[in-house]
DNA sequence: CCGGTAAATTACCCAGAGGTAAATTACCGG
DNA sequence: CCGGTAATTTACCTCTGGGTAATTTACCGG
């Protein structure tokens, strides 16, 4: 009682291809799908868990049964478990550092937009690219690795693109106020991170939420914590 | 509403306590540890693993070893590795619950401390419960609990108090602003324990730093957010 | 039609983690 | 000095989960 198992699995069976002279059989062999589309199942489907139960909690054979296969090929197309945890991180990672950067710096002609107009951009993009794949975050911002490992570094690596146009955006905040203490920077830097977190999180709680109301939503939530009160 | 509370001595290491024949034997019997005392090692043992790991990742072996005792104690004293979840849940939520209240309802004469006082002064009842123990946040705030289990729904109950004090918060400054909607007062509260966690996090890795040292830099960050940019 | 190869499965192995029964050691009151 | 009880260990069971070897099924080019 290993892997999936008969029923059809997460994807229905592709319209034309193999099919065996049975109707629907369970069995080995080929099923059709080239090993690149398979490949991009499987990183959707170990984003999900890893991201949602941290990755020592997620297990190779659940992410297999939701794609509708069998742990061995993950294997053989993965190496490891930490080979596609490796994966899922390089995936998300690249993805949200372009849609990140592009926010922070786009106009052609001129600076770069008002300080101001930054954040409400940010949380735009990252929504924009978190749509369909809520959970990436916590692939990326995942607590639960142990600190000194293999993982933790790579998470780390990974993450320090993201957190590096965080800490130019944050340090701007501070040196504006005359505060240049770097622990200050450093912080804040980490609050910022956080709280697109928070946000990531409550928008997976509320899964009716589109992205443009997510942005709207924050938009407005900017604008009370900035007014005196 | 524990076990028999004695005149037994207090200190750490019990200067003269049993002892084989041989110099330090880990052999069976007693320590000389009584059963209150040895819980409260255990369960601040078992919030650092918690924390540190998330509820699945965290093994009760390691949380024995901890200790310097062995699982079986673990069992006997809390029944399941859920029910020394539980018994962590509990005595966190409880401390934190008490210090925020006590922060926000403050002085006797009088109402409460004006709006914009509030933030700073229950960030510094959370520095001062978690000094000693900062991973316990996040074993009420553990994002790695699968939704529909048990422990999900009490870690939720636990935390049902802490975000109340902090929907009341967070509303007020929305009401302020002439905003009603309920969804932008859940998502702010959610940021707002979000934010908080986020600064524990920054804390974690920051070991040097004082309770009152991380209070004093909140106040500067919050001071620094809510300034025109 | 035949073999080669890509896509998958079945059936295992093994370490580690949750959990338990039974024995062991020390203390304390009579 | 004796027995009871609290504190604690040793040794074990079992199930889950990462990982692998060998095998099967389908397609494709000659």
């Amino acid at each position: 009682m290993d892997t999936a198992r008969g029923s059809s699995p997460a994807t229905p069976s592709p319209p034309g291809p193999p099919r065996t002279r049975s109707g629907a059989a369970p069995s080995a062999g080929t099923k059709g799908v080239p090993r690149a589309r398979r490949e991009e199942q499987i990183l959707a489907a170990a984003v999900e868990e890893f991201g949602r139960h941290g990755h020592a909690a997620a297990s190779m054979a659940s992410i297999a049964r939701r794609v509708g296969v069998t742990k061995p090929l993950l294997y053989t197309y993965f190496g490891s478990k930490d080979g596609l945890y490796l994966a899922c991180l390089e995936h998300i990672a690249h993805r949200l550092v372009t849609a990140v950067e592009a926010a922070m710096t786009p106009d052609p002609q001129g600076l770069g937009p008002a300080a101001s107009h930054v954040p409400p951009r940010v949380l735009a993009a990252v929504f924009d690219v978190l749509e369909e794949q809520r959970e990436a975050w916590f692939v990326l911002y995942d607590r639960t690795l142990k600190p000194g490992s293999d993982l933790h570094a790579a998470a780390h690596a990974h993450r320090a693109a993201i957190d590096g146009l965080a800490a130019s955006g944050t340090a701007d905040v501070l040196r504006g106020q005359g505060n240049e203490d770097p622990l200050d920077a450093d912080a804040l830097k980490h609050v910022w991170t956080g709280t697109v977190g928070a946000l990531v999180g409550w928008w997976i709680s509320h899964p009716e939420q589109s992205a443009p109301e997510m942005t709207a939503r924050c938009a407005r939530l900017l604008a009370a914590i900035r007014a005196p009160h």
